[in-house]
DNA sequence: TACAACCTTAAAATAATCTTAAAAACACCC
DNA sequence: GGGTGTTTTTAAGATTATTTTAAGGTTGTA
């Protein structure tokens, strides 16, 4: 679960960091709203923890500039107290949830995993699960009905996407820009051939799940 | 084994300093109640010395919040005679023990020994269990089927990491921010050396259990 | 049938990790 | 303080896993 956190105070950000981190997520920090916004641009993240009063470029400036490009990704707003009603909670802002500073590490934990559940994956402690399968995100194993194999970065991080909306359609570009980097020139043979690898390693888990391809478009994993 | 010291008496302060890093703590220390709290926030310790009459933010202040976020490390307060029958005692204010001025450091020495002592996963005394392997706690011995072997101190604190929570991912910036100190610059490099040297430990001992290397993100111990 | 998209496989290239040895730092003892 | 043994760090080459490339085969659709 890669995590974008934009936020100004040295120490807080490193303090959520160290939170964040060890509740699994994979943080990247950036200290104004410039690389704040070149970041979140990147749609490489499954949530964006953005505080409003922070240098260059204010975080409502940065969210509205974010949503205007068609970037989706869930953000909360951190706000020094009274912020809130004036600002934010008047304007449609496109935020998806506030959090007034100071706030409980718990709640925003509570709020960050309610934010990436409604993204439709069923989540387990750390485990993705979709049919007869499961995905462990801390070990990078999937599990069938009758086996379970270890599965290289970008094979996991592949079928992350999937599991994460299952019966969707994933297109190649999408694939590629979110695991390859999003100015990457990484081939569609790429793709192809850790689909290979992926549908192989379905087979020796013995799943009935299969990943089906929609020509000219994409990838989607569905259950036979 | 990571000391956070909160106490504004620079000179109490350094001697305790000396003391403690001479038991093989490694010590942050600082010199009031706001980098308390943002140092103890980090939930990089395993245990904080706290004095209560600090300047910014006094040190009940601090353990409150830091309970309140959820922060689980075991505190020890330091107080002047007097204040404990009032302040501390009556309301409960999380803390795990109590030491009021002057104190003699032994007693210091021996109440960290079993706080510290008391964190561990299947605890026997002191000596922490999985497998077919035993580490002992006050000795730095590793103790398999067959044999048993003293380990150097950054030895006992990796293989320490991994008993804590076997059969889980234990990262390499993990094991470098909990042994290295978190603003360290060591190299991953540091961390392959010590395990290959407790790999061969393990064998030496005639274990069944093994680090397993998981590519790309870290090791973890397990029953093979 | 012809073409483009896709699949599969093997090999080459890259990158992460392992292992060793030696240098440096540290602790201990006289 | 100097010598000795231990621990930690650094460095370099070997090993292994992963990723990329490339080439030829297959499939679906116009």
């Amino acid at each position: 679960m890669r995590l974008l956190l934009v936020e100004d105070e040295i120490q807080l950000s490193e303090a959520l960091n160290q939170i964040l981190s060890k509740n699994k997520y994979v943080v990247d920090a950036v200290y104004n709203g410039e690389d704040g916004l070149d970041y979140g641009l990147t749609d490489i993240y499954d949530v964006i923890v953005l505080d409003i009063m922070i240098p260059k470029l204010n975080g409502l400036e940065v969210l509205r500039r974010l949503r205007k490009e068609n970037i989706k990704t869930p953000v909360i707003l951190l706000t020094a107290k009274g912020e809130i009603e004036d600002k934010v909670k008047g304007l449609d802002s496109g935020a998806d949830d506030y959090l007034a500073k100071p706030f409980s590490i718990e709640e925003l934990l509570a709020r960050l995993r309610a934010l990436t559940r409604r993204q439709g994956e069923i989540i387990n402690d750390n485990v993705l699960e979709f049919g007869d399968i499961k995905l462990n995100i801390s070990t990078y194993e999937l599990e069938g009905p009758y086996n379970r194999i270890k599965l290289s970065l970008k094979e996991f991080e592949i079928i992350r996407c999937f599991m994460q909306r299952p019966k969707t359609i994933v297109t190649k570009d999408e694939l590629i820009s979110k695991i390859w980097g999003y100015d990457s020139d990484a081939e569609y043979n790429n793709i192809e051939v850790y689909i290979s690898f992926l549908r192989k390693k379905l087979v020796y888990v013995a799943s009935t799940t299969n990943i089906t391809t929609v020509r000219g478009v994409g990838y989607k994993l569905e259950e036979s």
